[in-house]
DNA sequence: CCTCGTTTTTGACGGTCCGTCAGATTCTGC
DNA sequence: GCAGAATCTGACGGACCGTCAAAAACGAGG
């Protein structure tokens, strides 16, 4: 129920009152979420209060919660007024053949791309990440659907090279797609902390890379 | 040095006013974490408030103050106390060879050992993985403690199978046992998750099997 | 078993942030 | 420039925090 209400929320966003905002109201949530936003570049999740967003927004509270129930669905709406789009992503599984020697390439470049792509969004995918992990199912569904796209193309390519589907399952494809997704995104999210453990980025990209060209097309890294 | 003090306080557990508890003090303190765990198992940590620990110990809030600057701390003793022995996970790495065609089942071996370890520890185990990721440098610790063995071992199955640390660095191979481990962890930890997006456990653990055998061992998943 | 110093527990309090509501303020169409 | 709708806010009760001084429990020596 609170769920559903949440989600409404941000199809179709309501003031606590049950009314549609016009412009003014509008104009007030979207600065809410601004500054939810640089908030979340300054201190950490846990930190931010209310009342600071209403401060740093230049009004109360009370305005605050006209326009959210709580944090939680602000930094929701964030999420989701973001732009996560990890369709280049998937162009760059999609668009190249990982069939021979350039196929390592690809992998290459995926790694890069998501590095790139969660440098941009550091702030915002850090919070999401960090929800998930709390089991909130509705920032569980954003991380889903952003990285949904890259997923399927995954799979695909497992299908293209090994097989064509007669020998694994579409089901298992989906499993070590997920699981390659899942290691991509948490290694790239902890990249500091790996850092911080002696590994360089760039030993972590080229193990990310091998592995990825390894489960993917079945064949071992080529040598050079 | 607020993180010095919490080091401290594991070690050699002191009251808030700076004197060592007696036995009484110390069997309150224990029920404490008795109780913290107890609630771990029954709402989510967000959730837990010091007056529920308090109550389920049946003693006052101002009692926990004297033996935990506040919950986190408390389960940090708590992680601290409890066995995460990943021992048994690095000897199963290392114990058996991964050459030939009984390689293969080590990974399934370890990916079902450490499935089963978490299930065994799942509520603390939740904590510190939400904790790390919030960026808290002792559960971070906590962390890397615990599987450090198994990346070790990880490691060293890289150098044996694979030029024996001719062709690629210590670096190197630390790297992908790094990455191997973080995926094997969060996966194992995010099963629920992948369940519910209609990716069974038996999937997943096969995929997960498939991955490190190819990593570790340089060749493709012996067929059937 | 009483006394006195030590250890442990606790009730009570001031403080922060939460979330709500009724009334004040600002806008908009006429 | 007025009526009614939309928006904002001050003020409040409540939850939980973290501290402190004083009460209670303990235990060693007489």
């Amino acid at each position: 129920m609170s769920e559903n209400a949440a989600v409404d929320e941000v199809d179709d966003p309501r003031a606590s009152d049950g009314r549609v905002p016009g412009r003014r109201g509008l104009a007030t949530r979207a600065r809410l979420l601004e500054c939810t936003a640089e908030l979340l570049h300054r201190m950490s999740y846990r930190e931010i209060k209310v009342i600071d967003i209403a401060r740093e927004a230049k009004t109360s509270p009370a305005t605050f919660y006209q326009y959210f129930p709580d944090i939680e669905s602000a930094v929701l709406a964030l999420a989701e007024a973001t732009n996560l789009d990890t369709g280049p992503l998937g162009e760059i599984v999609r668009g190249e053949s990982w069939r021979g020697k350039g196929g390592y390439e690809v992998a290459l470049k995926l790694v890069d791309a998501l590095l790139e792509f969660w440098e941009n969004h550091r702030a915002v995918l850090r919070v999401v990440d960090l929800l998930v992990a709390e089991g909130d199912l509705r920032f569980q569904g954003i991380r889903s659907r952003m990285l949904n796209d890259m997923t399927l193309a995954m799979a695909d390519v497992i299908a293209d090279t090994q097989g064509g589907g007669r020998r694994t399952s579409t089901q298992k494809r989906m499993a070590t797609a997920g699981v390659l997704v899942a290691m991509l995104a948490n290694v790239t999210a902890h990249r500091f902390t790996f850092e911080f453990w002696g590994i360089p980025t760039a030993d972590l990209r080229r193990s990310m890379a091998d592995i990825l060209y390894s489960s993917l097309t079945g064949k071992a890294r080529p040598k050079g």
